[in-house]
DNA sequence: CATGAATGAGCCTTCATTCAT
DNA sequence: AATGAATGAAGGCTCATTCAT
């Protein structure tokens, strides 16, 4: 029966993910890490061949994270399309879409992450195609939503203006029933 | 006659924004920059103090290109406020908007930078608010609608996605399109 | 190779042995012969206090191997003093000789090998003195004779130049010759 | 006016070779030469683009050093072949052949030393075949007595056994003589 | 202004060794 | 006996910074 794993490969990959997140990929450094974790940098090499190998595990961990999950968790809930389109947007907030943003400008500088990143934004927005048609029949129509709409996922996050003593909230709820509206 | 300067302040400022665009502002290196400028690093510390000075007038410089230049550009073509916005739109292509993609990443973990980049955010938010008065009496509704465009700026260079055939100007041009029209 | 014992413990002798061979003394890593060995690194620390230990037996091992059994071999199968000598510089191409070479480097960097080795180099030397014996009577002259016939042995594994498009194998046949004809 | 440089190429080459000569290439650490020398890891990066650039350097110089230099010096101070020869035999108590041996274990592990080796020692044997050719018509013997003569000159530095009370260099003299009688 | 040279901190990786199981 | 896991000491390389010229 062999030792338990103090610091399982899991650790270092969400510790991996955090320091992602909060600086991006130059920020996860082994050392960082391990001193995140307690523990020293050379147990890294025993779970790991080496940095890369845990950033590529990291994207792994995430795209499963970001795209099946976050969709099961929404239709698990249930609801119509609106209320859907809404609790995504919602969901934001949380630290899967801070993460998001990091990969987003990762890809830039990374051809094979903005491959998976091409990957996970089809299936992203196939998803917002099906929620969308509830409100459109004209698929060139619904795709202008999807993209709106999608783009408001990440500006929410990204524009750091003000709103002239309006919440973000509101804001936000006014343009989503804007985009759910038919067209004139 | 004092000598003309080989490497002026400005071509440092220049090179590091580019290095920030294509690599994130660690990618802003001193030694990096002297050899794309072709010089060593030693006449960089005559023009700076350190690296975070340089760091603070890129911010400096990029501060005045992207506000004050791109409206004065955009008013001085003239046009109605729609074809301004399509044309706002358009200047995405251009390198302005990579650079300043890369500042709102930035901003994300500093906070010196997300500072600037509400203080900007909110100057261009008050210019779009400016042109979507002509569609929308609605203070409210506008609000929104500045939120999906400046929101829709900055999805044209995140989002990875395809839209099953369409070009992604047509789809763009469907967006704006709808933000033009009137609520129903 | 003679394995009288299949005890793990010369397994990691052997091991240690051949990567010695291969890369000198520095190459005699305990994760490599591992690896070699396809099992883990805690085994070794059961046989051996730590790698020094493993470097000493090693050393023992070939100190046995190396005089011992390769006059033994030579004189069980027997023939005149000539003979014995040419099969003595056929032995060379074994892999006896590339580790005699290893070490013979590594003593020149520890002390403790090279007495090893000069107790070692006694020994073939008063082997070879008992063969020459047959050619010359002469002590001094045998004396050099037998210097010129091990360094030989040695230059032939060592010396990287070619014979003008004579073979090697011929070179050497010649050269043997005339160390066992009669001085003028 | 540049600064004078305070640890030029040379000196991390010479004390390159210093630390291969005295333990293999894999003593040829660059933090050890700085210690050496008296200066930071970091300069080291000056002058070479990585450690294996200094190796290759240190090749470079050790092979002008060892065969234009050694055969330049020995034809300067002129006599008949025979006394070239001995002083050859002689030099090798010089740093130069301890070096030698060195490259030449190197040149078991590392292919591109080999070819190197395999370079120099065809100009060395040349040079040797000239030599001989004094004491010898028969081309075939010459190239016996050739590589006999190297043999004992890496002999020399390679054998660690004793004479039974004569000197190492009564033997070498004995064994050049040998050499040097014509064949029977 | 700018160069050549060097320092030192920081990070990645390897590896001998230890330890609990 | 051996494994999985971890420690810690090297050592290679990069880079901001400094300094003399």
């Amino acid at each position: 029966m062999a030792a338990p794993t103090r610091t399982p490969r899991s650790m270092w990959i969400h510790a991996g993910l955090r320091a992602l997140t909060a600086g991006g990929p130059d920020a996860v450094r082994v050392e960082l890490l391990a001193k995140d974790l307690g523990v020293t940098r050379g147990g890294f090499y025993w779970h790991f061949s080496d940095r890369s190998a845990l950033l590529e595990e990291m994207l792994d961990s995430w795209e499963r994270a970001t795209t099946e999950e976050v969709i099961e968790r929404l239709e698990a809930e249930g609801g119509d399309p609106g209320s859907k389109l809404r609790r995504l947007l919602a969901l934001t907030s949380s630290r899967v879409l801070m993460t998001d943003l990091a990969v987003r400008d990762w890809s830039r500088r990374d051809p094979a992450v903005a491959e998976r990143l091409r990957r996970i934004d089809n299936r992203r927005m196939s998803y917002l195609r099906s929620l969308f048609a509830a409100f459109c029949q004209d698929a060139d129509e619904a795709e202008a939503l999807c993209m709106l709409f999608f783009s408001l996922l990440i500006g929410n996050h990204s524009i750091a203006a003000e709103h002239n003593g309006r919440s973000r909230a509101d804001v936000l709820e006014r343009a989503l029933t804007r985009l759910r509206a038919p067209a004139t």
